[in-house]
DNA sequence: GATTTTTTCAAGCAAGTGCTTTAATCATGT
DNA sequence: ACATGATTAAAGCACTTGCTTGAAAAAATC
């Protein structure tokens, strides 16, 4: 007893910290090994290539998240029941709070990682998650065009679209912010900043072609 | 007479293309020099180093583009005029548009470009970009902030922030939502992307707190 | 036309890349 | 205690990385 890790979970730790600081693209091998302490053939012995390793490290998180959206998206419109673009959105956001408080990670390391797999991913996505990420377009598509019937289509898809880049910039990109406004955006928490998140989606949806409030 | 491009000329185009396409970090010297049809000595004798050649590359339109924002926000609010977000949000995006049409390169190209430079700047911007960068912050929050009152400093920075996100988004997959919906999103061009975009932000922007209208 | 100065070229260097190999070590069940 | 399979370790392979060298070619200057 009072074994250490196994080396295939240091290898995960590592990686996921070093991807979620530089990036996919900038991490080799041996940063790596060196990193988790373990010895540079563990990494193809255990996951046959470092591009299975990344691939592991992009579904571990981004799946749970996914089935969490498409699970609360159902108790929202269960029973013919038509939901508000806020609730939506919501279901969207909240699954990526929800699935690394059950981790063993930081939040800010979490959200890093999310950002890199969604703006980084070396060489696309896993071939595996394309229908995953699919079903969640067009399952939150549906819900949104039900949400707000005035809206077309291609609207839709535009500001589910932005609606991303919302999300993407604030988990990668959130203490680029603070450091170049030297604090004045104040240090919000991760629940504070899903709500402006969300404040700010939302009337992106709702807003009429060349509003002028 | 007739001759062909400096050999300069040939390593900055395949730069620009090549980093578009696949970010700064999977670029590597033998990849530009190859596609230039140029010798590998040229980058370090023209440009001193690979990474002296991608600042050049990120300084060479990010700069003409942030001048440009300060310009229209200049006529905007002077003689003590107070502008409206929506004016304000067309002075932050519109220089994109503005700048690729007086260079050479294709509109899809140039967004890519701008899109790598704002999500992948490869280990942070150039030392000398970043007065530019947190002037051209400091002067739309200010002006932002007498647009809309009601909104607190903190809570202009974090939109903004938003705005960004929406804005590299958009400009780095654009394509991705076109063969994620199999050519649902239609095909606007760049003119009525940006109207989408201004839309979208300027809705955020105005929102209420915990807003549910 | 001769002489600098600038630019291009092929070759190569040390270091780093992903991955494999072979042997040693560990844990496990008999 | 022994044998078996799973795991770790050290060394090395072929290849790519950014960059430099020294000489040839082109351009510019006189």
């Amino acid at each position: 007893m009072m074994e250490r890790k196994t080396t295939k979970a240091l290898i995960l730790e590592a990686t996921e910290r070093l991807v979620a600081e530089h990036g996919f693209e900038s991490v080799s091998l041996r940063d790596i090994t060196n990193d988790a302490k373990v010895n540079v053939a563990a990494v193809n012995y255990h996951f046959g290539s470092k591009e299975k390793l990344f691939e592991a490290i992009q579904c571990r998180y981004i799946d749970p998240v996914n089935e969490e959206r498409l699970r609360m998206l159902e108790v929202l419109t269960e029973e013919g029941r038509v939901a508000t673009v806020r609730e939506i959105l919501e279901a969207f956001m909240r699954p990526l709070l929800t699935v690394v408080k059950g981790s063993e990670m930081s939040e800010k390391l979490f959200f890093k990682l999310m950002g890199r797999c969604v703006m980084d991913p070396q060489g696309g996505l896993p071939e595996d998650m394309v229908p995953g990420m699919k079903r969640v377009a067009e399952s939150f598509t549906e819900a949104l065009l039900a949400a707000a019937p005035s809206l077309t289509t291609e609207l839709v898809l535009w500001r589910l679209h932005f609606t991303f880049g919302v999300m993407a910039q604030t988990l990668l990109h959130g203490e680029l912010l603070y450091s170049l406004t030297d604090g004045a955006c104040g240090d919000p928490d991760a629940e504070d900043q899903f709500q402006e998140m969300i404040d700010f989606s939302e009337a992106g949806f709702l807003a009429e072609k060349g509003a002028q409030k």
